[in-house]
DNA sequence: TTTAAAAATGCAATTCATTCGCATTTGCAT
DNA sequence: ATGCAAATGCGAATGAATTGCATTTTTAAA
């Protein structure tokens, strides 16, 4: 038995070695852009490998609560998205016209989280940064 | 016919004077707190004038299309959120024990967004930043 | 002050994303 | 091989929000 790759990412957190569960985190760890339940659902299908969306839903769970998958709630978009967790500090830009989300891995808010929590008293956690704006394409189009 | 107060803000915006609008604006405007669309339907009840829930989802509908009202859509609680708009930029910390709401003033944004900016060849129209941990309160708590 | 059109409302039904209960199946340690 | 926990499929249920439609209210104009 290897324990090396993907199998072992399931073996090492607790879970089961699924064909959905796979096939799942796969299409997430190459995927571009952050997707929802029912776009996995379907890309599934495709493939021939037909998991429930329930199924999907309850995958998805898992992954995000073991950290192997992020979950995120862009405003104006009523489903939740989930990509691939590659361990890095992001914020997104997300275009309001072709809703293109495009990951940012700086982050301007270090010493202000600090100087927050020294002000309020409050012990921070962590924090949420969405950008909004027309991306040079669509600004384009108009 | 008086043209101040309350009643010339609708006026002026274009929309109808009834009496859950007036009372679900003034609620709003008396909060401390962002309040949902059922919190407001039941403070309406206490207050006898008992709308329906569907009426108070369309005026904050409304409110919010004129911008009397801000929309909040706060990661961990599935309903929206509605304030009195103040015309203030703000900012949320958010205590992820007693889900209190602190509004922040300041933003810490402004350059960087313009930078982004230029990097990105993005127009930005606007950005959400909240900000998560847990209050000196809770804090003691535990 | 009456009146007609537009806007707002109540109510019930509907939508949509997500969750749940439960019977069945599968993965995996022994 | 086998037993048990975990995972799955399926349909039903949930909860927030929206919609269609008949009725009522507001408001501007006659």
């Amino acid at each position: 038995m290897k324990d090396t790759g993907i199998n072992a990412t399931f073996k090492g957190c607790g879970l089961k070695n699924t064909k959905s569960r796979l096939a799942i985190l796969d299409i997430l760890e190459r995927s571009v852009q952050p997707v929802s339940a029912e776009q996995i659902f379907l890309e599934l299908k495709e493939k021939n490998i037909s998991a429930n969306l329930s199924t999907v839903y309850r995958t998805l769970d898992k992954l995000t609560e073991k950290k192997l998958v992020t979950k995120l709630q862009i405003t104006g978009d009523s489903r939740a998205l989930f990509e691939y967790n590659r361990m890095v500090h992001k914020h997104y830009l997300i275009c309001l016209e072709c809703k293109k989300i495009t990951a940012i891995e700086s982050c301007p808010l270090g010493d202000y989280v600090k100087a927050l929590a020294r002000e309020t008293d409050y012990s921070i956690a962590g924090h949420r940064l969405d950008i909004y704006g027309f991306c040079p394409d669509c600004r384009k189009k108009d």
